[in-house]
DNA sequence: CGCCTCCGTTGATGCAGATCAACCCGCGCC
DNA sequence: GGCGCGGGTTGATCTGCATCAACGGAGGCG
C-alpha cells in the first residue's frame, strides 16, 4: 500500500483510547510542562486525529515534538517495495525528525488520537542549557528511547512469530494497558496490518497467531481493537525479552505494578 | 555460546584496522576534544584490546563514553537462549550505557583497538549546559544513532538474506572502509558469527551468501577479516536502504565521496 | 437497499533459511 | 609431533512463515 495521506477525518473514528490519554506523561515532559509559560519557549500544541500526519515540510530536520496523550507512529517508505512501520511513540516520548532515517518517504501518522507539543530544536537546546535537570531528563528520556529501539531490534532479530506477538501484546500492556480484574485490558492503536509490519510478520501470520492466542485461552477479543490478557504470566513466560521490557518501564511511572 | 569475559591479551590480534583508526571522529567530539583541558571535565581515556570488555560495575546506569578509534559492540545475553549483538559503535559514536536494555547481561566488548573517553553523565551534562553548539552536536549525534538503530530495525524486518548482506557491507563500507583504486577495502571488525547475530542470519547461511558474492564476483577476500567490493554500484543497487544508510553518513566526515 | 472497498480470516502450497552433521583448517599447547 | 579446540565451510534435510487465492463481514455512500 502507497502511504498517501488519508487525513480526511473519519466519520466514526475507532473506540477511544481511554488509557492512553489518562496516562501521565513521562519524567522530562512533566518537568518541562510545570515551567510554565514564563520561558520562552514558542511551543505549539497540536491535537491529531487518528491517521493524520503530523505536517512536516520536506527537509525539514530541526522540529522536535513532545507527545502528551496518544499514540504515534514513524513509517517509512522504500523506493522499491513494501512500507515499514519503524517505532512507536507513547505519552512522555520526544519525536526527533533527525531521528528517523530518510528513506524515499518518512512521516509521522496518529495511531489513535494524540496531543503533541511541537518544539524548533534552537530554543529547546537553549531551554535545555539553562536547567541542568530538564537536560538530564531529556537525557534520560533519549537513553530509554535507544533501548527501546534495542529491544525491538531483538524481538525482530531473534524471536519467532509467537514470541514476537508476546512481546507486542507485552510492550502494549505496559505502555497503554489498565488492569481490569485479573486481566489487563488493552485498546490496541494498530490495525492487524500494521501491528504485522511493526513485528515484521504477514498480515495472514500474525492472524493466525491472534486465532491460535484466542483458543489457548491467553487472550479475548471483545471488539476488533479491544483485546485482554488473560494469563499475563504465561504470556511473559513465552516471551525471552520480558525483563528488558520491564525493566524499561521502571524508568517511568506505569499503571502496572 | 556464553558471553564470558575473554580478556585475557590474544596471542596474535587480528589484522591492525587502519581506516577505523585513521578516521575523523564525528562533529561532537571534534568539537568537544578542541575544548582543551581547561573544563573541568573528568574524562578518562581508556585504550581497549581486541575482545576486550568495556569494565562496568553492574547497574551502572550513569556512565557515558565516547569512542575515538575502533568498533564497539554492544551485546545482550537472554535468560534462555541465544546471544545477540545490538549495535556496532564507530569513531565519533556516544555509547550511553543507559541506551542498552537490561537483559540478563549487558556488556561492551572492542571489536577492534579501541580508544574510548568514559565519562561521568553529571558533569558531562553540566558542560554541555556551558556550550549550545556543543549541545546541539550532542544532540544531533543522538538523533544520528536512533536513525541508525531505526534502518538496521529495517535492515532486520523488510529484508532477505543476500540484501542483509549487502546492507552491512555498505554499512562497513560507509564507516570504514578505504577506497583502493575501483574497488573499496574493508577491514572486518567482527567475525563471521558476530557478523550473522548482528545481522540476524545462521552462521552457515551468513557463510553460504558470502561465497555467493565471491562467485558472483562482488567481492574478494584477502585473509579472513579483509574483503574488497569489487562492485559497489551492484551491491548498493541490490539493496534497499541504501539512500538511507548514505543519507547518515553524510551527516559526518566521510572517507567516500 | 445494493454496491463497493477495506480489513480480516482461512486453506493450500512453495521456498528461504534454520538445523544437523561432517569436515577442514589454523593455531596454541602439552 | 600429536592433540584439542574454535571458527569456518559445505551438503542434506526440515520447517516456519510467506505467498496466493478465495471468502466473509463491516461500514460508507449513492
Amino acid at each position: 500500500m502507497t502511504l498517501r495521506d488519508r487525513e480526511r477525518p473519519q466519520a466514526n473514528p475507532r473506540a477511544q483510547p481511554q488509557a492512553a490519554t489518562q496516562r501521565p506523561a513521562g519524567a522530562f515532559l512533566g518537568r518541562l510542562t510545570t515551567l510554565g509559560d514564563d520561558a520562552p519557549l514558542q511551543a505549539t500544541p497540536l491535537k491529531l486525529r487518528p491517521r493524520q500526519r503530523i505536517p512536516l515540510a520536506p527537509a525539514q530536520d530541526d522540529l522536535i515534538f513532545a507527545l502528551q496523550t496518544g499514540v504515534v507512529s514513524a513509517r517509512v517508505a522504500m523506493t522499491n517495495s513494501a512500507a515499514g512501520l519503524i517505532t512507536l511513540y507513547f505519552p512522555g516520548d520526544v519525536i526527533s525528525v533527525g531521528a528517523i532515517p530518510c528513506f524515499s518517504e518518512r512521516l509521522f501518522v496518529a495511531a489513535t488520537q494524540a496531543d503533541v507539543l511541537r518544539f524548533k530544536a534552537k530554543p529547546l537546546l537553549r531551554l535545555l542549557t539553562s536547567d541542568i535537570e530538564l537536560l538530564a531528563a531529556f537525557d534520560r528520556q533519549r537513553d530509554r528511547q535507544l533501548a527501546r529501539a534495542a529491544v525491538h531490534a531483538t524481538i525482530l532479530a531473534t524471536l519467532d512469530g509467537p514470541q514476537r506477538l508476546a512481546a507486542f501484546l507485552i510492550e502494549m500492556a505496559l505502555e497503554i494497558g489498565t488492569p481490569v480484574g485479573s486481566t489487563i485490558a488493552i485498546d490496541l492503536p494498530l490495525s492487524r496490518t500494521e501491528i504485522a509490519q511493526y513485528l515484521a510478520l504477514n498480515a495472514d501470520t500474525l492472524s493466525r497467531l491472534v486465532s491460535r492466542f484466542k483458543t489457548d485461552g491467553l487472550i479475548t477479543q471483545k471488539s476488533r481493537h479491544q483485546v485482554a490478557l488473560k494469563n499475563w504470566r504465561t504470556i511473559a513466560d513465552m516471551c525471552p525479552v520480558t525483563p528488558a521490557l520491564v525493566a524499561l518501564e521502571r524508568n517511568r511511572p506505569s499503571p502496572l505494578s
